[in-house]
DNA sequence: TCAAATTGATAGTAATACTATTATATTTGT
DNA sequence: ACAAATATAATAGTATTACTATCAATTTGA
């Protein structure tokens, strides 16, 4: 007895092979997102991957150019499963209104493991994007990267909400800023809310996150 | 003829010895605030550093710990000149509304150096924390940076604009997560706005961001 | 089964992120 | 004006990082 299996395409960009298609490109997957959640990317290596899974240096360079196109392979993962579960989430469901909160309650709830992708564990997911998703963009290189296609999935996830934003207030005239808006918010909000609470109102309860989002959002396009 | 000299105070934490106390270390200051809007972080070393200012990498170890503590003070010395100038712009107005308004011009607008600090340029500061400043709190050390003070300054300036937005809608329950969420997407607006067009709308014009905001803030708290 | 591709083992390089030592300036306190 | 204290520059050195290169052993696949 086997339970599906949920294929993630990302782009041939973010890899040098394809991890996905050998044992130790899912070992490295599996592995090295366990580790970029225990030690964060500073501190992160491949040496000290490599010694986790057995491996070596030079074996994990023949999957990724570095760990920066580790970290964008995970931060384009991460946004093309979130896109599959709203897609799945919003189907059939004809007042837009509705499907935006849907879409606001899965962006802001805490995820668990996804048992149909087998060497990705979306809980420690989540959270590492949460730290260090900023950081797959804010850098000198951005424009060379985009031009690679390195932030295509996000782009479509919120296109894919703009829409909506846009079925709501045809003449609502920044969604796409609203959208990103809310997304590097609701990272942000649960972070602060773990760790500098001063700086946002108890939003490491998701319930909390979800209805400052919602209602953000729902009153600027009224 | 001397003009006023504007003195930003920065907390000890976020230095080992005050920069502004030696002509070294205000060249360090200067010059290492150009080299960062330059070259990024990443890339930023304090042997580049010293070399620009022919110094040694030693002395400026002598003024900070790592690249990490001064990017901290820059992101302190930021928030506080800020700070300073909305302290100024909102004086002596007494409605709030008035006051938010001119808070979020402050905020969204392009910043020019400011002659009353001598050795920090304000326009590439603002380049530079834009870029940046995620990385002060995206990291494994927050809670004991925190607890150092390294966030002193951000907080004291969200509490201003929140206290402004409780006199407007004192019932408003997350007042604290609406300022930051409106200092990041300020941020990270403009950035889109030049780098990754399709994440926003147009947002590299400052009227617009300003706009945006203002109004995404007025309806949530209206 | 033979060729091709993949991995592991090992080595090596340039740069980074520091720390330490000492000699030389410079500042300062009296 | 001078000694003492302090700051800086020059130099050296270490452990780690971020790679690249070579080659033998193993696996795979046509």
């Amino acid at each position: 007895m086997q339970h599906s299996v949920l294929q993630i395409p990302v782009q041939e960009s973010l890899f040098v092979k394809d991890p996905t298609s050998s044992t130790v490109g899912k070992s490295i997957l599996e592995h090295g997102l366990i580790l970029l959640s225990e030690i964060g990317l500073e501190d992160f290596t491949f040496k000290k991957l490599a010694a986790k899974i057995s491996s070596t240096e030079s074996t994990i360079y023949r999957y990724f150019e570095n760990k920066h196109q580790f970290l964008s392979y995970l931060f384009n993962f991460y946004w093309a499963w979130m896109d599959v579960n709203i897609s799945f989430a919003t189907t059939n469901i004809d007042d837009p209104k509705e499907r935006l909160r849907r879409i606001i309650g899965l962006i802001t709830k805490k995820v668990s493991n996804d048992l149909r992708t087998p060497f990705i564990d979306e809980a420690l997911l989540q959270d590492v994007i949460a730290l260090e998703s900023s950081k797959t963009f804010l850098s000198k290189k951005v424009d060379e990267e985009n031009q690679a296609g390195y932030f295509l999935q996000y782009k479509k996830l919120v296109d894919r909400i703009s829409a909506v934003i846009i079925e709501i207030n045809s003449g609502y005239p920044y969604p796409n800023a609203l959208v990103t808006t809310i997304l590097e918010s609701s990272f942000h909000q649960r972070y602060f809310g773990n760790h500098l609470p001063r700086l946002t109102n108890e939003m490491h309860i998701d319930k909390r996150l979800e209805e400052f989002l919602l209602d953000l959002c729902l009153k600027t396009i009224a």
